[in-house]
DNA sequence: ATGTGTTTACTAAGGC
DNA sequence: GCCTTAGTAAACACAT
């Protein structure tokens, strides 16, 4: 297989699949998130053979966003208007290819179906539940921080009625349905939620403030820990000058992140990193090793023997 | 009208 | 052979 590199394909189909290239353009970005026009976009300007058959293979991509539950899509705010939502990578879909090869994943990212219901309906609520069980919580009940949210006001009003399948309304800008999908990119990016929260224009209470202060005083320790690394990046693994770091975990901040099983990797996604004048944290690639992905077991790969494609090496 | 998003169905390829 | 993943086509609904 020719080693990707710029120009290499010229007119040839890219050893891509449509979701390494649609993660490409969304990790190019520097929200972490694009519209569908734009992912065309990016993916049309660095690889001439998808500037024809713009028909089929955009509906394949489209195809891809929905299908694939890697894909998140992110409402746009009342002031960005726009057709289309903007789509963003799951925090939780890291380490989704396999033997270094785009062209086929190691296990395709799903939500099981419990949580996918819970991540789609109400993804910070989701998130919320999640942190209950992490953190000891009984199997049955929220955590502490789910019971904490929903008491508050603000939750009640967008996410309290609106749970599982009930078909009741879901706000489109509720609050958890923007920062809920991110919740674990907000978390690795060092920002604390409601900063970004403020930040995309939704009204933060104080309370929910204090609660997420109090539940996660280690986001801020997330920020140090991230800067302290700088990883160095190469040019090398960087197809068209896309960094791939991020389609893959991270476990260097390990103590930070959830004890689940750690990643084949250490990885981590050093895009521009905005600050918090900037633009909106999108869900950065600093992905704890999925809980919410469908497991087999398996062994990893590395521990089989299989390399690492050098496009993603760390340097 | 056009773009976007969802869903279903089918086929091919690769892994076990 | 079976299963999973990927690619493609198509129909449909909805938003701009």
């Amino acid at each position: 297989m020719p080693r990707p590199g710029k120009n290499s394909y010229s007119d040839q189909k890219p050893p891509y699949s449509y979701i390494s290239l649609t993660a490409m353009a969304i990790q190019n970005s520097t929200e972490k998130m694009l519209p569908l026009s734009d992912i065309y976009k990016f993916i049309m300007d660095r690889f001439p053979y998808y500037r024809e058959n713009t028909q089929r293979w955009q509906n394949s991509l489209r195809h891809n966003l929905s299908f694939n539950d890697c894909f998140i899509k992110i409402p746009r705010r009342p002031d960005q208007p726009g057709k289309g939502s903007f789509w963003a990578l799951h925090p939780d879909c890291g380490d989704m290819f396999e033997n270094g090869s785009f062209l086929r994943r190691r296990k395709r990212f799903k939500l099981l179906r419990t949580e996918h219901m819970a991540c789609k309906s109400s993804p910070m609520m989701h998130y919320f539940h999640h942190q209950g069980k992490m953190n000891g919580g009984h199997h049955e009940h929220p955590g502490p921080a789910a019971a904490a949210v929903e008491r508050l006001p603000h939750f009640q009003g967008y996410g309290g009625i609106n749970c599982g399948q009930s078909g009741g309304f879901k706000h489109p800008f509720a609050i958890e349905n923007i920062i809920g999908r991110d919740y674990k990119g907000v978390m690795a990016s060092g920002l604390p939620i409601t900063s970004v929260m403020h930040h995309l224009g939704y009204p933060v209470p104080a309370q929910l403030s204090s609660v997420v202060n109090s539940m996660w005083p280690h986001v801020g320790m997330l920020s140090e820990s991230m800067s302290a690394m700088q990883v160095p990046v190469s040019s090398d693994y960087a197809p068209f000058g896309v960094s791939m770091k991020g389609l893959y975990h991270h476990a260097g901040a390990g103590q930070t992140l959830p004890a689940v099983p750690v990643p084949i990797k250490p990885t981590l996604t050093m895009g521009p990193m905005p600050g918090l004048s900037g633009l909106p944290s999108g869900p950065t690639q600093l992905c704890s090793s999925s809980s919410m992905l469908e497991k087999d077991g398996s062994e990893t790969l590395e521990s089989k023997g299989n390399p690492i494609h050098p496009a993603l090496r760390l340097s």
